[in-house]
Order: structure tokens, then sequence, then C-alpha cells
DNA sequence: AAATGAAGTTAAACTAGATTAACTTGTTTA
DNA sequence: TAAACAAGTTAATCTAGTTTAACTTCATTT
């Protein structure tokens, strides 16, 4: 596994010393997953952040009714973990679970504490990678509640075309807060629309 | 105006020298507001990242047929802002107006940027708080779409009782997605219930 | 003391989206 | 090659929550 698009993200943040990336990748593990398994499962604890590579997860919430609610896709270039679990290190509220053939770079919590002390810098980076991740939640709240299941379709649509074409549609009406049926009347609507 | 509140909640989370604390202290600016005035205005570059000594605010967003959405409420000993207008230094998406006369701590962009130079380990505080709001985040979006409004709401009452009790109900109606009629109706169910 | 106005309540009519169920299509397994 | 199954579609019926509108309370202004 080629690690060089992972240090690539990191110096768009942080300029690493060759010392200091050295060192950073001693302290990571390249893990291969295979579609549909789990990364994390809910009630067990989150022990990894994961950095994507190669692959695409799925981030959900299994309900008292046993309902799945998918609180968010990931793809290469972008982050998995259940963030709750893994910094608090107790049960986890969610399932991280792979949706194709994903490769990771991962960072257990004892690692990444290590590496907080050791490159200071690091902290810097996951702040402002938490900030961005906090600000597009806060978003996703008003969206919700501001536009309706048409709008919000739409808006995902443009926001992450990629994910559209490779995830099921079951998912996407999940994460929309939708049922599949109503998502593939909207679609329908698109359709004859134009 | 009194800072102690607000140095020892930094000192839950990372411990200052009596030297880190002093140049903290002369980077920040205390500053009151009366009810009704804004601190941030949508559209406009937020310019502080603001700890509230005492007080209420609520954050929300005006959409284009003038409806509010409110985001979040803040309260004493709890932070306050447009971060994504913050930290990028573009316009806010977001207002936030005083609900009561309110105290804050103010943080400016650059005193910020220079005390994280400063003083390094405030990148570890500023990254700890971010998670957890990240977090609380998270399980609000899940809560929106696996809960109906009366949980919602009784969620909303036991989590916050406080904000309940000083805040209009127009305003908690809205927080919570619903119009203030639906809300009047869920609280007239609930005295009935029992 | 009357008038104005903001906040909250109640109730009837309405709608976005859920539920249920029957059907299609493509894929995996026996 | 048929059977079983997962993913998606369509349509009828149903419901949680909205809209509209009339009314109540209470605080503020004149």
């Amino acid at each position: 596994m080629n690690t060089s698009p992972f240090l690539k993200y990191i110096n768009k943040y942080v300029n690493l010393t060759p010392e200091e990336e050295t060192l950073l990748l001693s302290k990571i593990v390249l893990r291969r997953y295979l579609k549909n398994q789990y990364i994390v499962q809910q009630n067990d604890v989150c022990r990894s952040a994961n950095y994507i590579l190669s692959g695409c997860t799925k981030t959900f919430y299994v309900d008292s009714e046993g309902q799945e609610h998918v609180v968010m896709f990931s793809i290469e270039d972008w982050w998995t973990s259940d963030l709750g679990s893994f910094i608090t290190q107790t049960p986890a509220d969610f399932n991280v679970q792979c949706l194709e053939n994903t490769q990771l770079v991962q960072f257990t919590y004892e690692n990444l504490e290590e590496l907080y002390v050791e490159i200071p810098k690091l902290e810097r980076l996951f702040r402002k990678i938490i900030e961005r991740a906090f600000v597009a939640s806060q978003k996703r709240i008003i969206r919700n509640f501001s536009l309706d299941a048409k709008e919000r379709y739409q808006i995902f649509k443009s926001a992450y075309p990629k994910i559209d074409q490779r995830v099921p549609q079951y998912m996407i009406a999940s994460y929309l807060g939708i049922t599949k049926e109503f998502l593939s009347k909207i679609k329908s609507q698109l359709i004859h629309e134009q």
C-alpha cells in the first residue's frame, strides 16, 4: 500500500520534517478490509482513527426498532471513525462498515496520543480537520430543517457525485432521512420535470 | 467582570503556567452585550470566538423565505461563534444574538492564531473542545432522523433544563425543527398524559 | 386605563413523506 | 435453469407535522 497520498494530505495542513514523517509512519498501521467488513461495531470501543487510502465506508446507527440510519459516507482522502467513542474510549454509538474493499491508514488511540506529544504540530492538523467536520455537520442540521427532501437530494448529488454512483440508493435515502420509496419518487419527478 | 470561571474552564483541559495565564489574559477582550444585540450577523465575517461568562445566546439562520432556524443555544461556560466564518474569515452563514444581557471573553482571529503559536497547548484545548462539539452535532443529526418531535423535545428538556426555562418556546420549536403550534400541542399532550 | 403588540394556545384543513404491498430487474446460489 | 434474494419502482392509503386563523395572556407604551 502506498502512503504518499496520506503524506500529501498531511502536508496540506502542516509541514513535517523528514524525521517527523518517519516517526509518524512508524506509528501507523496500513490495513485492508474487504467489502462488508466492519471497522467499528456499535457498543464496541472504537480503537482507531482511520484515513481512507481507497474504498468507501458508511457510518450508521441502528435504532431500538432495528432501523438503520446512515450518519455519513466516507471515501478516499477522508477520515472515518466513531469519533465520540475514539476520543473517550467508551462504547461506540455507530457502526462503520466498508461498502467496497477499503485500504486504511490506522491510528490507535495510544499512538495518536503519543504523536500529539512528539509532534505537537499534529494537534493543529487534527484541530483544523475537526473544525471543518464540525462546520459541515452544523450546516447539515440546518439543511435538514430548512430544505425539503428533493432539495436535500439535489445538494447531496452535486456535493458528492462520486458517492451517489457508488452507493446503493436505499443507503442514500437513509442518509437523507427519507425512505427508499420516497427517494424513488423524487428521482422519477426529477426525470419527468425536464 | 471576573475571568476566574474562564481560567478554571481552561484548566480543566490544560494546565497553564502563571506566565501563560498572563499572556492569555493579555490577548482576550472582556465585553458586555445587551439583550437582543448581535454578536455576529449573517453575511458579515465573524471576528471573534466567544466564551460566555454569563448570559445566553442563540445561533440561527434566516432562510430565503425569511424563516428563522435555530442552530443552537449557548449559555454560561460554553462557546458561541459562527465557527465556519471565524476559521475561514469569510461571510457568516449564521447570526448570533443575545437572548439576555451577556458577558463574553472574546478572542479575535489574529490573537487566537498568535496564542496557538505562543502557547501550543491551546491547540490541544481547542482540538478537544471542537471534538466534543462535533460529536454532539453528529448525535443530534441522528436524533433528528430517528426520533419523533415529542421524543426530541423530552430529550432537549432533560439535557438542557436551564435553557428550556430561559428561552421563548417558539425558539425551542425552531431548534427542534417544528412549528410553535406543534410544540404547543406536544406540551399539552405531555400534561394530559399523566 | 386603553391600546398595541409579542408570545402562546387551540382547532380545522391540508401536505410532505411514511407505510404497506405488489411488481420488476439483476445477481447469486443450488 | 430455476429458485432465492437483494435492490429498486410504483401506487394506494395513512399520519406526523404544517398552515391558517381565531383567540388568550401578559407586558409595554401612550
